[in-house]
RNA sequence: GCGCCCGUAGCUCAAUUGGAUAGAGCAUCUGACUACGGAUCAGAAGGUUACAAGUUCGACUCUUGUCGGGCGCACCA
């Protein structure tokens, strides 16, 4: 409906432009669903935006599209649904549309089901979203528990709103700290043949790093004592890291998120890709050395210091195969790279996006969401947690204690540079004080109202007869689930999606407590079960996209 | 010191990226079930959007300054 406004607006105010004399160069305008029926069924700010480019008064501008809309209705049929115009405000344009305009909306539910709330907003654009990348060390936290959820859902609602999408766990499986996890497992593992070990400085503590040794210690039996300890540590490593990504990938499963692409870090160094990407950026002059080291020149790109990529030792800094492996990201095709990072790499982003402009992309080709940490409440009271005593809250224990339904929703209920709170008493509440619930439960209403009727929902009915308030408002809040997935997915926020959620729900159970569905009236009752079975699908595709089940009962 | 983020109802957060009277949930108070699920609904109360100037048809949103809070400023990963 917003898009036939939109449509029949643009076309005027061309026309029209060649008589006031100036170009109207930017056609961009809000048209909305109106809040106050004061101010009919849809606004539009069209005349606002054109008057300030054309110089003249935005309520004289909105008088003149005002007329040319109504003189255009005169000639074409098609445009019979607009019932009334009107100026308002400062120079609003409110537009009333008939009440079948937006009763046949539901048909359209109905017919694309599961694929109602696609668009074609993100055809043709190839994105890669980059999510949790959690060194395999040791089990998954709350915090990669927040990353999860709201990369998966960006992803779902990327892909339904017409992107292209790869889903990437980057594995950092070269580094410093793989080492230290192969060495903590051989240290324990030692322990296990009640041999004389020395645990690593800095090394991981966890009681499930002896776990690891013990089943290594199961597979391998004394084999690797006889080993070299290099030797022996680089098993140990290996091992580790395979159990270790299992438990990950296990854990991810739980909350029904999962990966297209697996990105492994050590890959780099077998093609040779991190010496190819410095020399590229050697070639363009953006690296020199100084003091025995290789420095990027970062400042050239608003950093606010250069950045070492190779040290005096010959090692590379973390950052150099971080620049290869975004390099690869846009060698693959995407042009379009999401990141979802803890706010412990705030730093980072201007650097990366550094890197990438020197190698010839747009810094708007990287996005990078600072993902706020979650802190955990019992009851009020604060959880602690600590890290480096090796205890952690997990994700697991997270999910066993609230469900996933739960774990989901409440990860990203929040804009996700917003700090959360996470409280397990109200997550876990089955009242009204939960908003999962909430939503779960009009989805379960409605299944429950649709077998109350005994009979399948009908093809088709004479739509007209939904014409309360009640019914007209619902049949808006449905029709505005496409534009609110475009909206999470250009601002790769999926609790706006949540919150629409909430919306529909709410004016569901409003139309609920108002308006009968099963009545004697055999015509109405099937434009209802057509109207409830509409909502019911969009809280299902929604509540999809989150990945939060649609129980058809509770 | 420099840079970035934040400050909205008692609490937790929104506000369609500059739109009309700043909205939800929780908590508080008052109501509503003799046909479809009360895990619901209707209503009340709650605000100088930290403060002060500016930009314009219009500011919670943009600019500048002040106050208050958080984070970052490694040849660590």
């Amino acid at each position: 409906m917003e898009q036939k406004i939109r449509h029949i607006l643009d076309a005027i105010i061309q026309e029209l432009a060649a008589g006031w004399g100036a170009p109207v160069q930017d056609l961009t305008y809000d048209i909305q669903v109106s809040k106050d029926p004061a101010h009919g069924d849809y606004a539009a700010n069209a005349a606002f935006k054109v008057a300030r480019q054309v110089r003249k008064a935005p309520k004289a501008v909105a008088e003149e599209i005002k007329t040319a809309v109504l003189a255009r209705r005169r000639e074409k049929k098609e445009l019979a649904f607009i019932t009334r115009v009107e100026v308002a405000g400062a120079g609003f344009l409110n537009f009333y549309v008939s009440q079948d305009s937006v009763s046949s909306l539901i048909d359209v539910v109905l017919r694309q089901d599961e694929r109602y709330g696609e668009s074609e907003f993100g055809a043709g654009k190839k994105v890669v979203v980059e999510f949790v990348s959690a060194n395999p060390t040791g089990p998954l936290t709350i915090a990669h528990g927040r990353q999860a959820a709201i990369g998966d859902s960006l992803v779902r609602i990327l892909r339904h709103t017409g992107h292209d999408v790869t889903a990437e766990y980057y594995l950092n499986d070269a580094g410093r700290q793989m080492n230290l996890l192969g060495a903590s497992v051989w240290a324990r593992y030692l322990e296990e043949f009640e041999m004389e070990s020395v645990f690593p400085e800095d090394g991981y503590h966890g009681s499930y790093i002896r776990d690891i040794a013990k089943a290594l210690a199961a597979q391998r039996k004394d084999e690797l004592l006889s080993r070299s300890p290099e030797e022996a540590i680089q098993q140990a490593r290996l091992f580790a890291g395979e159990t270790m990504m299992e438990l990950i990938r296990k854990d991810l499963a739980a909350i029904d998120v999962s990966f297209d692409h697996y990105f492994s870090e050590s890959t780099l160094y077998e093609k040779d890709a991190v010496e190819k990407t410095l020399e590229l950026l050697r070639e363009k002059g953006h690296l020199y050395e100084q003091d025995g080291a290789l420095w990027f020149r970062s400042t050239a790109f608003g950093d606010d210091k250069d950045r070492v990529v190779k040290k005096s030792t010959g090692e590379y800094t973390y950052l150099a195969p971080d620049i290869a492996y975004h390099l690869s990201k846009f060698q693959r095709g995407f042009d379009q790279v999401i990141n979802l990072w803890g706010p412990d790499h705030h730093s980072y982003v201007t650097r990366l996006k550094a890197a990438c402009q020197a190698l010839g992309y747009n810094e708007k080709q990287i996005h990078v969401l600072i993902v706020q940490l979650t802190t955990l409440y019992r009851g009020g009271v604060q959880v602690r947690m600590s890290t480096r005593a090796g205890e952690f809250v997990t994700l697991e224990a997270l999910r066993q204690e609230v469900g996933p339904d739960a774990a989901r929703f409440f990860f990203i209920m929040r804009r996700v540079e917003t700090p959360l709170d996470f409280d397990l008493e109200l997550a876990k509440k089955k009242s009204d004080e939960n908003p999962v619930y909430y939503l779960q439960y009009a989805h379960a209403r409605i299944a429950s109202l649709i077998r109350f009727s005994g009979r399948a929902v009908p093809k088709s009915a004479d739509l007209a007869r939904l014409n309360t308030p009640q019914d007209l408002d619902l049949i808006k809040t449905i029709s505005e689930f496409p534009k609110a997935l475009v909206q999470a997915s250009q601002m790769s926020e999926p609790y706006r999606l949540a919150d629409y959620l909430r919306e529909l729900a709410a004016t569901f159970h409003r139309f609920y407590a108002h308006a009968r569905v099963v009545t004697e009236d055999e015509a109405l009752t099937a434009a209802r079960l057509m109207l409830v079975e509409a909502a019911r699908i969009t809280l299902r595709n929604g509540l999809r996209l989150l990945g939060i089940s649609q129980p058809e009962s509770m």
